[in-house]
DNA sequence: CGTTTTTTATTGCAAATGCAACAAAATTAC
DNA sequence: GTAATTTTGTTGCATTTGCAATAAAAAACG
């Protein structure tokens, strides 16, 4: 059985573990990079989608959401036509602090793609997005209370 | 850029959270299956080795692992040759989870990799090893205290 | 040898995480 | 239309996580 679920959790903790070690410099708290690059990217995604997007449970989203809504990165506006949905869009702030997001993703992406030729790279994504696709099926199910069966 | 960081930050964030639920039944709390398979695997490993192989902070380990203690599922013994090294080894009990975590990842796996040829898979495996490798320097680096540059 | 540095392990905070439970708006079903 | 279900969001609580600081054994260095 090829074991690449090991592999990709290692790297995700190592890269995790040095984004947040990096971004503290901005003021950006564990984790909060995250949410505030999809924000950037999708303004006007609600709290929902944003956690379906990153993978992470409903209530960590609406606080981390939540504190970067008051530490002025973030804000929330209601939607004209449904009451219960909030919008989340990035202050100016926000959006300053995302280019230095993207060049330190960038440089990762760089550190982690090292050695490998452009129809490596290419390739490497290409198999990566379908196991994303074919994990998020099980997520959606597990999270929402089903058992697999194996 | 091919962002492959997203990704696999995504699929690490789903499977630990399938994970973490589904081993709940074996009275395992979050993340301790990280660290039983490995000892399972490497029995005799210390500390300092466990952490840099999961890719987790010394500290956040050492509570994981006092946990696994107190719970039975493994056991610190001193070394007779240096006083300050503790070697880990998992009890029967622990013994007898593992199989378990074994049978629920290599489920994840072929989840993972549905779709894909043995090429592909054997493909997927040594380009995750190779960013990996490319990876745990950086993560070395940052967690000593230095500065990436970029 | 003695001293300096590195390795290994732990604890004290402060913060993030996630399940349970709840609430209210929106949607679907009848 | 109303009732049942789903969607969206939040808090309470218990746990995990990780940086700082500490300590002590071991290894390196002179």
């Amino acid at each position: 059985m090829k074991d690449i679920l090991r592999e990709i959790g290692m790297i995700a903790r190592a890269l995790d573990s040095i984004s947040n070690i990096e971004f503290k410099e901005h003021d950006l708290t564990k984790g909060q990079y995250l949410y505030l690059v999809r924000i950037c990217e999708n303004p006007g995604i609600i709290l929902e989608k944003l956690a379906e997007m990153i993978k992470v449970d409903r209530t960590t989203a609406s606080r981390a959401v939540k504190k970067l809504d008051m530490n002025g990165f973030i804000e929330k506006k209601g939607d004209q036509h449904n009451k219960k949905i909030k919008r989340l869009y990035p202050t100016e702030k926000g959006q300053s602090v995302y280019p230095f997001i993207i060049r330190e993703n960038d440089h990762s992406n760089k550190v982690a793609l090292d050695g490998f030729s452009e129809e490596e790279a290419e390739r490497a994504l290409q198999l990566l997005q379908k196991v994303r696709m074919n994990i998020e099926k099980n997520w959606d199910y597990v999270k929402k209370g089903n058992k697999r069966n194996y």
